[in-house]
DNA sequence: ACATAATTCAAACAAGCGTTTAAAATGACT
DNA sequence: AGTCATTTTAAACGCTTGTTTGAATTATGT
């Protein structure tokens, strides 16, 4: 019947429950009772076990971001060190890769990680907040870190040339992962792997931000 | 008080309302009584002039995106007409400017119509269907000659690549007009006007096509 | 001025929401 | 076995939602 497997305890359950349908029905969109009835739990375990559905939304994405921040993380200082050691400045190539990447190759491993990619994707565009406040707690510092370094990699474009060439980056980016967290009909018959798909997304942002 | 003027009728003063609000906070994020109320009009106003919420949200649409697009088409065909009128192909570029310069002009043209942009750009990526197929209803057509053109444009470019690039495309333009949308804290230092930053996107989106 | 149609109005409707409560059930430990 | 803490359960709470109702008001046409 239910969804979720029964050998896990009742917060992995709707862990679990609440991502899918996030991604699915977004923040707002799902009611508790939707939750629990998926997991298979009583309605009022999630605010006996999380405290509410907010302190919920919390927990499913500092699950997930927390690690993926530390392998993008890693992958930014390895570029940053490699360059000094190399005693050239970082390339734009390489950094736009240490960031895009992982969160692909994220997406690309689950089900599971699949839908919770699709739910920020989403997020980041929805009027009400709470999603992006949240995610935004989480990812800010690391961002700061690839806008500074990218900064380095080009010093003499504008500031706001620079500016908005990373947002126009962000933003196909942010399509393809909304793209691929949906079932879109004409997407099945092409059937681009993620390997691909991310060559073909770094070559058009690369040569973007290049202009 | 209210933000609509005393002059124009119920359905107008509605009209107006019900597209800021569902610009600031989405659809589902908008009531009936917030339209209703800040329109300065009874509440059961909306049922009997339009019948229900969603024919109000439908209204809405229309009346901007129906000429919108007619400029949009205009464009696509002039692009195409002048090409052969030459003997050549429709370039790229003309294409792209065709296709995305209309949406920022209309954007920059007035408050309602940045509201309406602001709120078809975020609803894009709504996991409530309602709007995005609403949306669909009336510009479907219009994409579908972009996107022939685009082909006969890149004969020699993979399908899946150019649907690709296509949607990073419009990841990027969606993006851009979505921040446009907003009151986002870093924009301000720029100020980047409208042409100025249509450059930017045309530049940046051309390369990543032709790449 | 009157009759008829169109519009506005306050009030209520049923349904869904997140949360709370207190009792029942289960688990852990002496 | 018995005690205490943990967890689960059904029921209800207060609130908001879109929509409907029927009477009151305003506009229209003769």
């Amino acid at each position: 019947m239910s969804d979720a497997q029964n050998d896990k305890g009742t917060k992995d359950r709707v862990l679990d429950s609440a991502e899918k349908l996030f991604a699915k029905d977004g923040y707002k969109g799902t009611s508790m009772r939707a939750i629990t009835g998926k997991a298979g739990v009583n309605l009022a375990s999630v605010n006996y076990h999380f405290g509410s559905k907010k302190a919920l939304l919390d927990a499913v994405i500092k699950r997930r971001i927390v690690p993926l921040n530390k392998v993008r993380k890693q992958r930014l200082e390895d570029v940053q060190r490699q360059a000094k050691e190399a005693g050239k400045k970082a390339d734009v190539s390489s950094l736009l890769r240490a960031f895009i990447e992982p969160t692909l190759t994220f997406m690309a491993s689950g089900p599971g990680a699949r839908d919770f990619i699709s739910f920020i994707g989403r997020s980041i565009y929805d009027p009400d907040d709470t999603v992006r406040n949240i995610f935004h707690r989480y990812i800010r510092s690391l961002f700061n870190l690839f806008f500074e370094m990218m900064s380095d990699a080009l010093p003499e474009l504008k500031k706001d040339v620079l500016f908005w060439r990373i947002h126009f980056a962000i933003g196909a980016m942010q399509h393809t992962m909304r793209i691929c967290g949906t079932n879109f009909k004409e997407l099945e018959q092409f059937n681009t792997d993620t390997d691909t798909l991310t060559d073909y997304l770094l070559d058009f942002i690369t040569e973007g931000v290049k202009a």
